[in-house]
DNA sequence: CCCGTTTCTTAAACTATATTAAGGCCATTT
DNA sequence: AAATGGCCTTAATATAGTTTAAGAAACGGG
């Protein structure tokens, strides 16, 4: 028995975004994921367990993050809608992960288990191509912060971050924000202040 | 005629390490790519150039890096022996580059242009896995270096780095590996002073 | 609708890092 | 032998960002 059609829809629309598939391939896919509602709060990874899912997520939004050794959250990403997230090294090499993610809104997933994506990858290989395209599109997305972290104020990375995701600056809270641009809120505060004073 | 074979057998042992090729598919790719030697401080790759290759080294050490409005350079990456180095987001939308690549050796590369990785793709799709898996493991170096770079100070980053590194380390001049911590080569000066008195 | 939390802000004191300037060392060129 | 340029260091001063503490505003859960 195959998942409800319409919940499924918007994965099968993004692969196609990248190249098309077949009724078949369809079929096969849709034979291999979950479909799952989440709550606010919410982790679908935890440290020291093995990520055993690629997670795409339909509705709502995610935040990957360390803590360090003082207890403090450090934000690697966020994902919102039709963006994928995961911990790619424990997903591949099954050992313990070393961050969590969990869900900053209601939201509504799809997952693909570790063993059926290897099926997948097997049986379509045309998975290989469409998934090689969406890690480099994430590569260069990292490679441009690293160098905005490497070369820019907090200030520039702050003013960055809006225009490059104005939807996700509006959906979170600045303490978030602030982790994710590697500073403190009340400095990120100061940023603000200064800003709106222009 | 195809190259001398010996001088691209690095690239083929290199693959061999995710999956293994057959006569053919070796035959195929080495019609498609040029070995060539590179002195140092030889740039092949520009600033508002297109990034035309995928660079794999040989032998030797290349750093990439932006340019800021005040003219300062800062190393987002550095990629020596059996790595790879190229401007991936450059490559495939075929639009100007934004970062310069550039010899900190005298160096021996094999190049593959754009068209031709593109045909070996069709051609051969177990290289859309080995490239999937090769940007997975350059995804998880990044991630990494992200969140040292939002969490730690530059005293943890440099001895990471040291770590994680050690024959860069020693093979980099410390202004290099400055502009790829973020910090001045004052203040990396400052931090060895310190850690040398510990 | 109220209570407890989370979120945002302000400000003063403090720490990490940048800037500027200068000098020394080493290898390479003239 | 002198000159050049790259590399590394030191130190004084300046700026960017943190810490701590506290209060006000907004929000979510019963």
């Amino acid at each position: 028995m195959l998942p409800p059609l319409e919940k499924m829809e918007p994965i099968i629309h993004h692969f196609h975004k990248y190249l098309p598939l077949t009724e078949a391939e369809h079929e096969l896919i849709l034979s291999r994921i979950k479909h799952r509602q989440i709550k606010r709060r919410q982790m679908i990874l935890q440290e020291g367990l093995v990520c055993h899912h690629y997670t795409f997520i339909v509705k709502g939004c995610f935040k990957m993050y360390g803590v360090d050794d003082r207890g403090i959250e450090h934000n690697i990403q966020f994902a919102a809608e039709d963006d994928w997230i995961a911990d790619i090294g424990s997903f591949h090499s099954k050992k313990p992960s070393g961050f969590f993610i969990e869900a900053v809104e209601p939201s509504e997933i799809i997952q693909i288990e570790q063993q059926d994506l290897y099926f997948l990858y097997i049986n379509i290989p045309k998975l290989d191509r469409i998934f090689k395209v969406i890690v480099e599109n994430k590569y260069v997305e990292l490679q441009n912060r690293v160098l905005q972290n490497i070369s820019s104020t907090a200030q520039q990375r702050y003013v960055n971050f809006l225009e490059q995701y104005p939807t996700l600056a509006s959906r979170l809270p600045n303490v978030q924000i602030a982790s994710y641009l590697g500073i403190t809120p009340e400095f990120l505060s100061k940023i603000r202040k200064d800003l709106s004073g222009k």
